[in-house]
Order: structure tokens, then C-alpha cells, then sequence
DNA sequence: GTTATGTTTTTTGAATTCAAAATTAAAAAA
DNA sequence: TTTTTTAATTTTGAATTCAAAAAACATAAC
């Protein structure tokens, strides 16, 4: 018998607001009116608020207290930040994976990139993007550790930060993604945790070279 | 003029909690009576949802819904998961501080440990394990990076799991410290970043035996 | 004596209410 | 016209209230 689920109010509102922020229904920078949301949400003050803690805590909205909750506009420094945590804690559940991947996850894995393996100079950057979120999302799900869980918010900060834009083309990091699985493949937890970390720390200078770039200019 | 501070009481609960279920006050699985715990701090239920929320994030309390908020309890496989993530991500933080500290934070940091040089075999436990959180937290603030500051709740899971008993015994950490604050004092992040990690590896080899010794015993 | 059933009490999740603070708008003074 | 002051409105933070669910208890059946 399968017990009757608990869709309790507030996941579902998290669930909602991310969307929107994610969507860009909500602009960075832009005051949540609690009253407004929840109205329009058909709900009470008392679940958004809890929803918005969460999303708080995930760097998606930013509290100022006595003022507010706004939709949190990331500085260049944070993402960069985010990109030096992404470096060592996707490179760490790259290792746990490697020790507890099944054959099933190996084969999904490849899965994710073996469209684009036929015709490699002709990939659609949208779906390759797609592909590669998963793929990063798997790995810590495999990873299966407590405290990688908790982060899966910086995979949802890559995407106001970096909206479906990739950091790197295809025609790098695509080599780059097989290296990883094939690793994870044989077991090596070490050379995983390395080449994962060395695919980021890429596209983590990559990004800073665009945004020293872009200060530049003004 | 100094503006007036805004003690706000979601932060003071926050704090209040925090400390009882360091101290033992509120013991490791046991529940949270919301309407109780709110009666002895003279609030209401609402800022100490919102405490209890902070907390759950942290691992200090675990929410089942419709059932109830408990104090964590840490497993086993928990401990030795959190220790590999303190491994990445204090690395991570020596690294980052290593490109950022003040020749102040390299004196304080050093005056940590001072008082235990001149009489490495006589050391206070106590005093040395206090130095020794300090020690983490300082490299933590240094390092100055949001996310790592968001994860600050790996120290306090810390004390909960191992209460006043350090893993290793100064004698073994005592130069292992020394050592990370000279790598970053020579502003040497990749070494800061390999020392911090064995420092913390080795602990969790330790602390794996040992939870393995206890479960083989019984 | 143990297990099952029904009832009461407690506790949670969520809505509502209320006071304090911040924001906005309006009026008065420079 | 611009700036300052005052008043009105909005919005937040926190308490209270209420319904639904869970836990505890008592009673009845086996």
C-alpha cells in the first residue's frame, strides 16, 4: 500500500516562487509584496513567509529586515563565489559517486550526451544546456550525501546567474562531461573528484575573464 | 550617530535554541513542544517556527511534517558525511583566505595556538579544543565568501556529534595547524587548501574507525 | 492480559488580527 | 520651485485564533 502523500502548503509555494524567480516573472532586485503574492497565490502571509526563509537560505531571495524580502540580484564577486564552492563540493560528490554509482546510473549518464556524440559540430546549445544541468544534478543526487543535498541551490543560482547561457561551449566541456563519467565508470574517485573539479574551475576563469571584461567597458 | 540596532526575536530565538541544544538542554531526538518552548521564552509560536526553520537548515532540528520539529539526531553515516564536506569546503576556505588575509589575522591566528607551544605536553583539552573551533570559524570569516558563510552550521553539527572530545589528540593537530597558518601567511593558497584537507582527512579516518570499533562491539 | 475501537486532548498548519515601523503623499515653509 | 515637516497609507513582525490532524487515553472485545 502506498501511503497518501503530504503535499503540505508551504513546498508547494516554494516550489511556485522558485519558479517564477527562475522564470523571471520576478525580477532580481525586485520587492516581493507578501500581501500581493499571497493573494495572488489564494494563500495566507504565514506560508509565503516560511517559503521565502527557504529561498533565503538558497541566496534566491535576500531579506532586509523591516523593509522586506527582494528577489536577490547576485553581485559578479557571489557568482564567482558560487563558482569557487561549485569547484569543490561537485568535485567532492564527484568522488562519493564514483564509490557508490551503479551500472543503471553509468548507463543514464552516458545517456544524457550520446545525442550530441553523432554530429558534433552541429549540437543545439539549448538542449546541451538542459543536458548538462541534469548531468551536474545527478551527480549529486548519487552522491547521495545529506549536506551536498542542502546545496543543491547552486545549481539554481547557474541558472538566474547564467540564463540559458552556457559558460563554455559544447565543443569543450562536452569531452570533458565523458572524461567524468568514464572515471566514475572505473571507480577512480580520485581522477572523478579532479576532472570535476578542473571542468569547473574553467568556465569559474572563463566567467570571470567575461565579467573583468564587462567592468571594463563601463 | 549610531543607528538603533534591530534585535530582531526570529534572531534571538535563533540564538536561545541554538545554545540549548548545544548545551543538552534539549536532547538529540527529542521534540520540540512548540507551544511549551514558546510559553518559556515568553514569545509566540510564529518567530519560533521561524528560529526552528533556521535550525533545520543547519541539521540541528528535523521537521516531520504533521507530526512535529525534533532535535537531530546524527547518525553514523551523517558525521562522516559532514566531515567530508568540512574537508572540501575548509579547504576551500584556506585557500580563499590564504589570497586575503590581513598580517593582523596571520597574528591572531598564530596567537591561537601560542599559549600550547611553550608546554606542547601539558596541554589543557579543554583550552586547546576551544582554539581549535576558533581556529575553523576564523579561517571561515576570512575567507569571506558568502556561500562558505552560509555554512558555518558544519562547525555547530560539530559539537553536537562530538561533544568536548576532539578527535585527535594536540600532540598530532597541533603542528598541523601551525602549519596551514604559515602556508597562508606565505600566501601559498594551494598548499593552505592540501594542508586544511589532510588536517580534516585524517580526522575523518579516525572518526570512521572509531564509529566502525562501536558498531562492531555491539 | 492483550488487542482493538472510540473518545478526548493536544499539537500542528494556516488564516486572521493587531501594533509598530516604513513608505508614500500632502501640506507648509523657505 | 525646492525643501522640510506633517499626516495618511502601506507593509512588516508578531500574537492570536481556528480547523484539521495526530497522540494519548479510556473503554470494550477477545
Amino acid at each position: 500500500m502506498t501511503p497518501i502523500e503530504h503535499i503540505d502548503l508551504t513546498k508547494r509555494v516554494y516550489e511556485e516562487l522558485k519558479k517564477m524567480i527562475l522564470e523571471g516573472e520576478l525580477n532580481p532586485g525586485q520587492k516581493i509584496l507578501q500581501e500581493k503574492i499571497a493573494e495572488q497565490l489564494g494563500i495566507s502571509r504565514t506560508p509565503l513567509l516560511k517559503a521565502l526563509q527557504m529561498l533565503e537560505y538558497e541566496l534566491l531571495v535576500e531579506s532586509i529586515p523591516r523593509r522586506g524580502m527582494y528577489v536577490k540580484k547576485l553581485s559578479a564577486a557571489e557568482i564567482i563565489d558560487i563558482f569557487y564552492a561549485r569547484e569543490v563540493l561537485e568535485g567532492l560528490a564527484a568522488r562519493l559517486s564514483a564509490q557508490k554509482i551503479s551500472e543503471n546510473q553509468i548507463v543514464q549518464l552516458r545517456g544524457l550526451f550520446d545525442p550530441f556524440l553523432q554530429d558534433k559540430d552541429n549540437i543545439n546549445f539549448e538542449a546541451y544546456e538542459k543536458a548538462d544541468r541534469r548531468f551536474h544534478i545527478m551527480i549529486l543526487k548519487i552522491s547521495d550525501s545529506t549536506v551536498l543535498k542542502r546545496l543543491e541551490m547552486i545549481g539554481n543560482v547557474l541558472l538566474i546567474a547564467y540564463q540559458a547561457s552556457l559558460v563554455r561551449p559544447p565543443s569543450e566541456t562536452l569531452s570533458e562531461h565523458i572524461a567524468i563519467i568514464e572515471a566514475m565508470s572505473a571507480r577512480n574517485g580520485d581522477l572523478a573528484e579532479k576532472l570535476c573539479r578542473d571542468h569547473i574551475r574553467k568556465s569559474r576563469i572563463k566567467l570571470i575573464k567575461e565579467l573583468e571584461m564587462q567592468v571594463g567597458h563601463r
